[in-house]
DNA sequence: AATCGGTTAGTCGGATCCGACTATACGGAT
DNA sequence: ATCCGTATAGTCGGATCCGACTAACCGATT
């Protein structure tokens, strides 16, 4: 299994968009917007462009043609070759099959919520608790429109419920640590000296 | 609340260690690894490096010598500064307070799991699911050993209670979709065009 | 006494990432 | 007619990240 030469997911993404139909970036970008792919993949422009130069530098990729309307700026369209498309598949199989750990913020704060004294800790988890709370109804809500009309099959929205699924149990932990927190079932150390980590 | 100057976790970890005593980067590194919070924080030898000098310009941490030890490279020994511990607090708050968006790799694939098709995706579900199994009982015993001897105050260890939890939610939903996809209540569409995403 | 592997300590160049910027077109309000 | 905001399409320089490398020391083994 050796380190694939392209890694970050966006690539993943333009594979994906051009196993439908050729494109040019700024299309990608936007399809992917209005699909509301930008919660699954981080997009910015910058971003886009360096990572499609480097799929076209490993042949994942290729331009078909580069259009000149009037006097702006040139499109350049791509499509996906043989390679792209073998890559496209076992890159989503590896990345089902294979845990990789990552590195969240929470979790490096969370790392050293000692340093905030028991009633801090408990606010600021309450306030996260409240913010969580929000994310979750408005997934939800979206969730609820998109499917709900019936506008597409579930398959294609199921990343959303693992979101929500996985938003849920971080505010159930969040919920129960402040609790914990203000019941005293968790305690800070005798505060003699400095708290170390 | 102005974008921080010094933005990746790790310079979190190292503000975090200051707090304690002042240390040279290599120091950082293995009691890092010795506390495992290698978990926590990605630590890489060439980011260490970086991160520390990015705190120096901005003035959270400062060097109080640089020992000369034969003719060994020089190592130099870091402290925090006043301006270093009031962000280290004022960070460790904001990070727990708002939970900002992340992009896992495992959200992204996802996405695009309707590539693989039926069996495959739910064999591909199948097989992260022992994955994770396996370690949330590796993760479970390290927290049991480390915990259960005594050694450490439950508030020490308390993002490891957090990553369990997660990984747990994250099982759980991988299993129950593997199932739905083999029971037939999570269906594929006709495969008539392009499985169009 | 020469060699090997592991630990200590850090450097460096290339890859990646991304925010800020450029520049044109276009529909509607002033 | 002109101005303004928004959409279209992409460039670029600096910041960050990190794997691979250097280099000395130490203890055990051959």
């Amino acid at each position: 299994m050796v380190r694939r030469k392209v890694a970050n997911t966006l690539a993943l993404a333009v594979l994906g968009l051009l196993q439908e139909k050729s494109m040019h970036p700024y299309e990608m970008a936007s399809t992917l917007r209005e699909r509301g792919k930008d919660s699954s993949f981080k997009i910015t422009t910058g971003s886009l462009y360096d990572t499609v130069a480097a799929l076209v530098r490993h042949e994942w990729i290729t331009p078909v043609e580069t259009v000149k309307d009037g006097r702006r700026p040139e499109r350049t369209v791509y499509t996906t070759t043989e390679t792209g498309q073998q890559e496209f598949v076992s890159w989503v199989d590896e990345l089902i099959r294979t845990p990789v750990v990552e590195y969240p913020k929470f979790l490096a704060a969370v790392s050293y919520l000692g340093a905030l004294g028991p009633e801090r800790a408990a606010d600021a988890l309450g306030e996260r608790a409240g913010q969580l709370e929000l994310q979750i109804t408005e997934a939800r809500q979206m969730m609820a429109d998109t499917v709900g009309s019936g506008l597409l099959p579930r398959l294609f929205m199921i990343e959303g419920e693992y979101g929500l699924h996985v938003l849920a149990a971080e505010l159930e932990w969040t919920v129960r640590t402040r609790d914990e927190i203000r019941d005293g079932t968790l305690t800070w150390p005798a505060a003699d000296g400095t708290w170390s980590a």
